[in-house]
DNA sequence: TGCGTTATAGAACACGGTGTTGACAAATTC
DNA sequence: GAATTTGTCAACACCGTGTTCTATAACGCA
């Protein structure tokens, strides 16, 4: 019952953290990615953590519950700029006009590289990839329903899947290939893959 | 080094296990599908595991080292199916005529649902993601580069990645729906946002 | 600067799951 | 039926966990 009651996220920035706060949960933060990259979050225990940040094991306990809950942190950091970037694009139709929304986008996973391209590698996170999936979803629905009345809605759902899916498969490949690639590029190609996914079937149609 | 011989896969069928050790196996498995449903394998001890199938904790370690080393094992024994399937549609393209495949595919993922939608969901697994994702995008890449001259190959990875990621978006959307649809219906999807998405740009060309 | 406050270190603790081992009983194979 | 293999049961040391306590150091603020 009480379990997500760890952090109340930044809700009030009113006090900024205390100096020796912010340092340690950076430092633990730090040795959490140089970890990640060499194993599986499972593999991680809270001693080779706090060994590798050079402190004490019980520091830990005072902000994170396990491995895990920090990482599930970490990830809600991620996802507080992420839900603000799709809301700052509020008034352009994802099916119209995709591409300022995709550069915001991929210019915010090049800035987060590291931790972007463990948690959607092979030791990466379903919860992550599944949350990032299904902010965009919303996001597509929401243009979607305010384009056609809500008929074939099942429809909507597949072919959305597919597109959405696709993305994430871009940001995946880019992210692994280090962002080597402009994000500009980027966002072009999702714009162009996303029009062609969401297209009516001219067969069909 | 002594990672991956704990078991010899089905590499030689030569001699059926003995009863007792199916019996053991399939009621791990049981037990473990059952788990998985409830928590994440992060989660699951062997001691809970083995309790549920009631069963001596000491006669588990007789075939796997703990409960991951367990899931990669059931993984491996679909991956080979999953395989031989790819590998059976050898002789077509996925560009050209792809709906043959994905329907095997598809029927196939049916038949595992439990433990597909298991290992693709927020609990999931992100190596059986990268594996399936691997197979399908290395059967593209081999119906790719029979068609055309290895030129733009960077232009492939990102284009396939998209088609790729999104196929495995359908199956995940399909799965977590409990296969509702048809298998024939998703195969003729898969088949038709693949040849949108791998078009060549008519903007570029 | 000095004050009260707060975070971290350090050490100790019980707890529980782990992985292994031994001998014994049961089931299976041929 | 005999030989072999498998599962059971109990016991074991081991290690990470999560919590607690006190002492000390760093901090924010006036």
């Amino acid at each position: 019952m009480i379990s997500s009651d760890s952090t109340h996220a930044s809700l009030q920035p009113a006090k900024r953290e205390d100096r020796r706060v912010r340092r340690t949960k950076k430092l633990l933060t730090q040795a959490l990615t140089q970890l990640l990259q060499q194993k599986a979050v499972k593999d991680i225990t809270v001693k080779e953590l706090t060994d590798l940040a050079d402190m004490n094991r019980g520091t830990f306990y005072l902000y994170y519950r396990d491995v895990f809950d920090m990482l599930e942190q970490i990830e809600n950091e991620l996802f507080e700029t992420f839900d603000n970037i799709v809301l700052s694009h509020d008034k352009e139709s994802v099916i119209g006009q995709s591409k300022p929304m995709m550069l915001d986008l991929f210019s915010f996973i090049e800035d987060n590289q590291e931790m972007c391209r463990v948690l959607l590698g092979p030791n990466g996170d379903m919860m992550f990839f599944q949350r990032m999936n299904e902010v965009i979803r919303d996001k597509c629905r929401k243009d979607w329903l305010s384009l056609r009345e809500p008929q074939q809605e099942g429809e909507f759902d597949y072919h959305y899947s597919f597109v959405i899916s696709g993305c994430l498969g871009l940001i995946r490949a880019w992210v692994s290939r280090f962002c080597s690639e402009p994000a500009i590029r980027m966002a072009e190609m999702a714009d162009t893959l996303i029009r062609r996914g969401v297209l009516v079937d001219p067969a069909q149609a």
